[in-house]
DNA sequence: AAGAAGCGGAGGAACTATCTCGACTTCTCA
DNA sequence: TGAGAAGTCGAGATAGTTCCTCCGCTTCTT
């Protein structure tokens, strides 16, 4: 969104140089993966010294951290709205709803930076909205076809789906480490009281921590905070 | 546990003067309030200002921040154990395990930097792991009287429950400003969830947040984090 | 081989927060 | 009442961050 030359700019008003164009490719691999790990508090320096350039060359191609930050989630944010479109096209109500969530807090658990972006708005915050504005009438959508089908309890609305995702994320952080897939654990507990009714649980996915995994977890957490 | 005179010291050493005594309380007082609405990232600073003194005045009762901390949230923390041991006083095991994750939210959402005590873990960790070491089989234990009652499913254990505070704390934070009881709406859906099975769901007891009220709660919480 | 484009990375600039220090004020007690 | 102990204040020393700039040097293009 201004002078910094995307990778996939249609009208190229100058070829990069050979060496530069490398650097380029280096940058969007090194920042995807620094702030996919170490989330958007990853600085300027981790993402040149990771990409194996100077912080200058990083800052030739972008303006500011925001710009890179930017390019690099853009794509992103937009899957995730297909996600919901995704899980309207399930024949089964339920299922469509459970898939979308599931692969919602996939995608944010396989990117810190990604789950900062929906939910810590220091970044990005149009971009961010733009998407939510696109999603909401679809996920609207799948809470009233499950509802119909006599799947969901009455009372959930759209609205509450960011939250459903909030808390579940949270777990996605807090777990990181320790056990990534526990997520699944709390969000079939979720499920259960979303549902209408039901009969025994299933059993749950995951195993719960226990108290050494808890521990670590804790400590983990604490120094992902700042 | 060093320099500083304890508000509540048994074998006080001397009697501080009077306007000494007076500031004492007052920094207490404004600690308390202070970390309670900003959470512990409010400054030492803050504290003075609110209280009427100077920085230094608080930095000579208290060596340093955490001791400050430390001195406020002893009896807190303490207090948290003290709601398992009454949840399983409950007649009803599923209410006694309701009411302990209701008070314990419940005090999560009055002090923020309670809520930052038990899960950032960048203070105080000795006393809160005291805290979860004293807890830890009283939450087990609620639990198996719920389960032997038929009311809670089979596979959840005592290390859960930390898991499933910090979900519900999330909201907590997320909906303080906007909708401070929308926590017990996720409440409802998470106890809903851990039944063994239920029939119809009774309806939710906290209206969702509506478009307006997410936008600005989405605001709020960034703020809130640094 | 000239000149344009690009590169590196030390360090400037701007925060922010904790804690210290020493000149000044207030209290206590004989 | 007045001497000296205790207490107060808050500017600023100190330390830790991170973003971003600048310019001498290198590499590419033509």
């Amino acid at each position: 969104m201004s002078r910094a030359r995307d990778a996939s700019a249609e009208p190229q008003p100058k070829p990069l140089r050979k060496d530069a164009e490398r650097n380029l490719r280096r940058i969007l691999d090194a920042a995807r993966e620094v702030f996919a790990t170490r989330g958007l508090g990853a600085t300027m320096d981790d993402v040149a010294h990771h990409a194996g350039v100077g912080v200058g060359t990083v800052y030739r191609r972008f303006a500011n951290k925001e710009e890179l930050i930017d390019a690099l989630f853009e794509d992103r944010i937009a899957a995730l709205a297909q996600l919901a479109r995704d899980g309207l096209a399930h024949d089964d109500p339920w299922l469509g709803l459970v898939s979308f969530m599931e692969r919602a807090l996939v995608a944010q658990a396989d990117d810190r930076g990604l789950k900062e972006l929906l939910f810590d708005t220091a970044h990005g915050q149009q971009r961010v909205s733009h998407a939510r504005e696109q999603m909401a009438p679809v996920v609207t959508e799948l809470f009233e076809r499950a509802r119909a089908a006599g799947c969901l309890r009455d009372d959930v609305e759209g609205p509450d789906m960011p939250l459903l995702q909030l808390m579940l994320g949270t777990v996605v952080d807090f777990s990181r480490e320790v056990s990534p897939q526990l997520w699944r654990r709390y969000l079939t507990i979720v499920l259960d009281g979303l549902r209408a009714r039901r009969d025994d649980a299933a059993p749950l996915p995951v195993p719960a921590l226990d108290e050494p995994q808890l521990d670590a977890a804790m400590g983990a957490w604490k120094t992902s905070l700042r």
